[in-house]
DNA sequence: GAGTTTGAAACT
DNA sequence: CAGTTTCAAACTC
């Protein structure tokens, strides 16, 4: 691909040998092949992505209500807003919010759904606010429920037909799914590419989990029990166990799936979200879904969605992407029933929605240094899990409060922090909006020692240069330090140089392994192709003689680097038609296609 | 790996 | 708000 490159001999050998390889791969019987690429599960390209959790009480398959049980049970949550462009406010769960901006009018809901619900997974709630149209819920049967996206939107009460007619197919789905009429419920929007949802069962715990997954590429099959699911490419649930030990999987969920019901960004950071249920309940923010952070999933980590006045004590917590990833199987059980607190002193916490600059899914997609604290036990900004809204995850800290176990505790220290510093859980790394150009520390740092050129400075440590609100003395990190330059350029040589080291040496391990576990004759029989198992080790390790042998006589008449490369495709090539030509004699030959 | 240095966070 | 202490990471040996 790059002819100005130059290739060493022993990339040049290096190449012959993956060719061969590939050689031999494709020697395999068609048949053979094509079998292992049907059998292999579609594999989606997209990163892991959370897109909502459910959790319900264990029930048992016979205790999902029939769709024609119109349960009084309200378990999905409904928000609402009021116009479609509003200023930062309170949202309280009930009160009418657009979710869909086009032609909802404000009249659509989003309903959210709970971390537990009595018995039955319910998928759509209708906080109605006319006394013709009282407060109903679908119950679903799981494994029918399990099929739709959990996000809903529906019409309230008060909405006009004129508007109710917004989204007919998914209202019909409504309707077959939950033998709830039309009049009831206009719209579940699905996701662009309906997820697949799985069940999670967790030993021990009385809820029951489930979860949304959805490739974004490969095949797609029917759900089961799904019969009336109007969507054909909904994958059918599969039950999956865990352990203790076993982090929670991350669902998979196309990127473009909630745009439809993404509702208006909530403007404040530092917003309170008060619902109008009892039970305390989880709003689950996807970190690797940039169109859901503006709503709901936006509010910061640590953030209670209090309950609206008078109408009981239930609210939302919401988590960091993370904790979900990290999430001990016993835990959900505690914070259901947390109560710490109340209406009153709602925990309002800052997303921290990136990290040094860094969007949250590139900050959450790579590794995250375990911390090492052991006094303040991971909770409070000295440490960096907690202080990047993260749990401790296989760190080494000692008396570690900040995980599931200790979730009161956690609350009240993210509650301090942010009594003590608003922002204290905002990304100090602002990214300007021309790029990592315009990054900047929030508050600058206030190095005396270091000159800002060591990872001392937050600054350094985030590669940008101090800026005028630093109080640093004797800054040496500014555009044209001579001293930043040349660390910069020792800190990429060392890092080059690493890469082109690991690369080389992955590449070779794999090239060496691929041939000598390919080396075992077996017979294929049919198919046309020529056998395999002619590139045997012995034929490879011949090759590769033949090759190396040119190559020195190459070296040896000190030959042109060009000409030596010459030599050895040269010689590969005489060594492949021998190959295939004893291949093809062979087969003509032997009976048996061996 | 132990000890030191450093600067942010926490505290007064 | 300034000064001091605490803390954990970065760094050095």
């Amino acid at each position: 691909t790059n002819p100005g490159r130059t290739i060493s001999l022993k990339e040049n050998i290096s190449l012959c040998i993956e060719l061969l390889a590939f050689l031999k791969c494709n020697l395999i019987s068609c048949s053979h092949f094509s079998s292992q690429i049907t059998k292999k599960p579609p594999v989606s390209t997209a990163g892991p992505m959370i897109t909502k959790l459910i959790i319900t009480k264990a029930l048992n398959n016979k205790g999902l209500s029939s769709p024609a049980s119109v349960a009084p049970v309200v378990t999905g949550r409904v928000v609402t807003q009021s116009t479609p462009v509003t200023p930062p406010r309170t949202l309280t769960i009930g009160e009418t919010v657009s979710t869909v901006p086009q032609n909802t009018s404000g009249n659509s809901k989003v309903a959210i759904s709970p971390l537990k619900s009595p018995s039955k997974l319910t998928v759509v709630s209708v906080a109605s606010q006319s006394p013709n149209s009282p407060q109903k819920s679908v119950t679903l049967p799981l494994n029918v429920a399990l099929g739709q996206q959990i996000l809903t939107v529906q019409q309230s009460a008060t909405t006009s037909p004129a508007k109710a007619g917004t989204s007919q197919s998914t209202a019909q789905t409504v309707k077959t799914v939950g033998g709830v009429g039309p009049s009831q419920f206009k719209t579940i929007i699905p996701l662009t590419t309906p997820p697949n949802v799985q069940q999670i069962q967790v030993p021990g715990s009385r809820f029951h989990y489930v979860r949304l997954v959805t490739a974004t590429t490969g095949s797609t099959t029917a759900q089961s029990g799904g019969s009336t699911n109007t969507n054909p490419s909904i994958q059918s649930a599969k039950p999956v166990m865990m352990n203790a030990a076993v982090r929670m999987s991350v669902p998979i969920i196309p990127a473009q799936s909630i745009k439809q019901v993404v509702p208006k960004p909530l403007m404040s950071a530092a917003q309170v979200v008060t619902t109008s249920q009892t039970p305390q309940r989880l709003i689950m923010p996807a970190t690797h879904l940039p169109q859901i952070q503006p709503n709901l999933t936006s509010l910061p980590p640590g953030t209670v969605l209090a309950p609206a006045h008078g109408s009981g004590n239930m609210g939302y917590a919401v988590l960091p992407a993370p904790y979900v990833t990290q999430i001990p199987q016993s835990a959900f059980v505690t914070l259901t029933s947390s109560s710490t607190f109340s209406t009153a002193t709602p925990i309002q916490t800052q997303a921290r929605l990136s990290l040094n600059g860094l969007s949250t899914s590139e900050a959450t997609s790579r590794p995250r240094k375990p911390c090492n604290c052991t006094r303040s036990q991971c909770l409070k900004l000295y440490c960096d899990c907690f202080a990047n809204g993260e749990f401790c995850n296989n760190c080494n800290c000692v008396n570690c409060f900040n995980n599931l176990d200790h979730e009161s505790e956690r609350l009240k220290a993210i509650k301090a922090c942010l009594d003590r510093n608003p922002v204290a859980f905002k990304p100090k790394i602002g990214k300007g909006k021309q790029g990592e150009s315009d990054r900047r520390h929030s508050k600058g740092c206030n190095c005396k020692k270091s000159g800002c050129l060591k990872n001392y400075c937050e600054c350094y440590e985030a590669k940008i240069m101090c800026s005028s609100i630093c109080k640093c003395m004797g800054c040496k990190n500014f555009e044209e330090s001579p001293e930043r330059k040349t660390l910069m350029h020792l800190a990429d040589a060392a890092e080059v140089r690493v890469q082109q080291q690991t690369a080389a040496k992955t590449k070779l391990s794999s090239q060496i392994s691929d041939l000598l576990t390919r080396t075992t004759p077996a017979v294929i029989s049919g198919g046309g192709k020529l056998p395999y198992t002619f590139v045997t080790k012995e034929v490879a390790e011949a090759t590769c003689d033949c090759l190396l042998e040119q190559a020195e006589q190459a070296e040896l008449t000190n030959q042109p680097q060009a000409v030596a490369e010459r030599l050895i495709l040269e010689e590969f090539g005489r060594c492949l038609r021998r190959i295939i030509s004893f291949a093809g004699k062979a087969k003509t030959d032997c009976p048996i296609n061996c």
